[in-house]
DNA sequence: GTCTATATGCCGATAGAC
DNA sequence: GTCTATCGGCATATAGAC
């Protein structure tokens, strides 16, 4: 079949995010796929092609779904409507089951050299977009005199992505015949979502900011 | 030397946080430390015990420096001062010299089940420190009615752990014989601490939450 | 398009000289 | 304590049968 490369890809993704990149062999992706080593060579020129892909796939992923998502707000949304719905579009990825871009988040500071160069514009066009959505509301005057904007990304997006380390979610897929409707995960990324909003633009201590 | 055992540790502590796990070899470690690769099994048993005794000495180490730190502080110190040395504890020995914890952090997900296993109950005693900090903050009424503290904890512990995935201090250190004063990173920590204690606390919105 | 078979080299680990 | 030499295995990648 010629679906052996997307098949590839997928499993490729699944490994990368659960044992990283250098433990995971082309036998391991072939084997996963149900064939022979030799037979990904037909599709794929190398390992590091293979990866590449992966990450910039995850990537795409990501970036695709919070600007869509985003895309569907009304016109004159205010900062903490958008803010929580970029949150939620991007814990919903990487909670979900998006395996590129976990693999990305997670082997991305791992892979050799000259694979992460080939992988780094992608990120940071993905990174420059949190950027300027944090910038335009700094602009706006929704934060706070002296805000440090890019610190604000840096802790942010620290906060999310480290979701992928928490127990929480951390168990494998239930069975293939399970449907993909709305569940219960659904709704409790949602909460987190919110509660990573709130915490970032009013923080949760009981009294006032001093001064 | 039988400083070699002290050395070799050192030198793969390095070489995980950088390169992960698997992709480091017992000869690369053993390169770096200028001897031969078999000359490591007189001390070690194995490449997996190397690992092990990396990832919970950066435990401990890091776990050793916010104690000492905290019990420097007096007996009634209020939550922000406290929260504040507690975050600068652990951003200074992430992005200071220490590659351990460093390795620590970076790789924990990516080891053999057999040494993560082993190094899983440091790990655990670092989180539920934190986690402490945080629920007698709020059993003393300083978070806010309804606040999740334990999203909070992997919330703020993302924020700093993913410090190491920045390219703010990724570089490699300066010159051998450059002293270990105090210099402009440690400043630099200390107000990044301090913005993501008061992120944390107060948030970053210049208007009051609704409700 | 996938297979088998294999080239070439490095892996972790061990044995024994010094 | 460190060395040299090496074992058995598995890595990426290729060549050519089917």
């Amino acid at each position: 079949m010629a679906e052996l490369r997307r098949l590839a890809l997928n499993h490729a993704a699944r490994l990368f995010r659960t044992q990283g990149y250098a433990a995971v062999t082309m036998r391991d992706i072939a084997t996963s796929c149900g064939v022979k080593a030799g037979s990904l060579y037909y599709h794929f020129a190398s390992k590091e092609q293979i990866v590449v892909e992966v990450l910039n796939t995850g990537m795409d992923m990501v970036s695709a779904r919070v600007r869509r998502h985003m895309g569907m707000l009304p016109a004159g949304a205010a900062l903490p409507l958008r803010l929580r719905t970029a949150i939620a579009a991007h814990l919903h990825t990487l909670l979900g089951r998006d395996d590129y871009i976990a693999a990305n988040i997670r082997i991305f500071g791992q892979v050799p050299d000259r694979v992460r160069t080939e992988a780094l514009a992608h990120r940071r066009l993905y990174e420059d977009w949190w950027q300027g959505l944090l910038d335009q509301a700094a602009h706006d005057g929704a934060f706070l005199p002296g805000t440090d904007v890019r610190l604000v990304r840096l802790f942010l997006m620290g906060a999310m992505n480290w979701s992928l380390e928490w127990h929480y979610f951390s168990g494998q897929d239930s069975s293939p015949g399970d449907a993909a409707g709305p569940d219960s995960r659904e709704q409790d990324v949602d909460a987190i979502a919110d509660r990573l909003a709130a915490m970032v633009l009013h923080g949760v201590s009981a009294t006032p900011a001093p001064g």
